[in-house]
DNA sequence: AAAAATGATTTACT
DNA sequence: AGTAAATCATTTTT
């Protein structure tokens, strides 16, 4: 804070920020121009010591209204206003307005497609979710029902949504603590309402780039949980005992066109626990792996075509018809 | 650790 | 749309 750091106390023409000599100014008065020049380059000093130094609040606001009531202070904006006027050309001619990103589109669009922007669903239980999984698609068991990615997805979704409000919150408040900077310099110097606009729209940009960020990362994120996931997918728990006992009977009980129609496969899958895709599996599996080794299958196939003559007979009675179609076709 | 079993997925066909 | 067949990736058995 000591005045030896004084650069810019010239007395001919002041240099401004980007080094161009501003041009020296005589309003035509009958004051000499030489303290004239001498006035407008204590007023500048003024700003630039304002500017430079970190003031306290109360001294910030003594100096600035002392040079707000500076008589000067109307020629000083005049200069300023020409100066302006001959600069403002480069400027202008940034207005165009960008088509949208392509990518930014193409982020959004799976951000919504994976649930995570748009609106919040399926947020509660896991048998909501698979509720309104099942409801919603006509794929209830290969459409994602596992609660843990529901959860991780949620996850997701709810770091994505905070970062997002952070960042809306951070740019608002810049946005409007730069225009309330931009209005009260705009009492010192000429500040066209446009460039206000334009500092926004830059602000915004700005902001957007943080915010494709987040976005790019986010869509990273759920990329790799959906490629875990799906791969994790084929994670698979053996069915029950009980579940493949029922599935065997019903292989070998109806070996001859071991093909249950929908309605039977329904039936299986509510007895077995399981969806009933996940019977189609079964069976698709159970057929082809029956015909490759018949030889081997044999021996389940007798077992079971005996267990269900066993429960025939029992069904029956002691005297009853032993079901010998069933062991015949399965020994086929 | 290797082998077998098993549920799920993919591909192609009808 | 439903299936056979091949294949994948895991679990279970040996």
């Amino acid at each position: 804070m000591e005045d030896g750091q004084r650069m810019y106390s010239q007395q001919g023409g002041l240099t401004n920020m980007s080094g161009n000599v501003l041009p020296q100014y005589n309003m035509g008065q009958d004051e000499p121009s030489d303290q004239r020049k001498q006035e407008i380059g204590d007023i500048l000093q003024q700003i630039m010591t304002i500017t430079d130094q970190s003031l306290d609040e109360a001294q910030a606001r003594c100096r600035k209204h002392t040079l707000n009531c500076h008589r000067m202070k109307p020629a000083l904006f005049s200069v300023l206003c020409e100066i302006k006027e001959k600069t403002v050309l480069s400027i202008r001619n940034s207005q165009e307005e960008e088509p949208p990103d392509p990518q930014l589109m193409r982020l959004d669009n799976m951000l919504i497609a994976e649930g995570v922007a748009g609106p919040e669903k399926g947020g509660g239980s896991s048998a909501a979710a698979n509720a309104t999984a099942a409801a919603s698609g006509g794929q209830p068991d290969s459409a994602i029902e596992h609660s843990d990615y529901r959860a991780k997805l949620a996850q997701i979704r709810q770091i994505y949504h905070t970062e997002l409000e952070k960042y809306e919150q951070a740019c608002n408040e810049f946005t409007t603590h730069v225009v309330n900077l931009l209005r009260e310099q705009s009492r010192t110097r000429p500040i066209a309402p446009k460039e206000i606009e334009r500092m926004v729209t830059i602000i915004r940009k700005k902001f957007a780039a943080i915010e494709m960020q987040l976005k790019q990362s986010t869509c990273e994120a759920v990329m790799i949980l959906r490629s875990r996931f799906l791969d994790a997918r084929r994670k698979r728990r053996n069915f029950s005992k009980q579940a493949t006992e029922l599935l065997n009977e019903y292989f070998y009980s109806h070996l001859s066109n071991p093909y249950p129609s929908e309605e039977a496969k329904e039936e299986l899958a509510r007895k077995c626990g399981i969806t009933v895709s996940q019977v189609s599996n079964w069976f698709g599996n159970k057929r082809i792996r029956y015909k490759k080794n018949i030889n081997k299958a044999q021996e389940e196939a007798n077992m079971y075509a005996a267990k269900t003559a066993a429960a025939a007979a029992a069904n029956v009675g002691p005297e009853g018809g032993i079901p010998w179609t069933c062991i015949i076709l399965a020994l086929l």
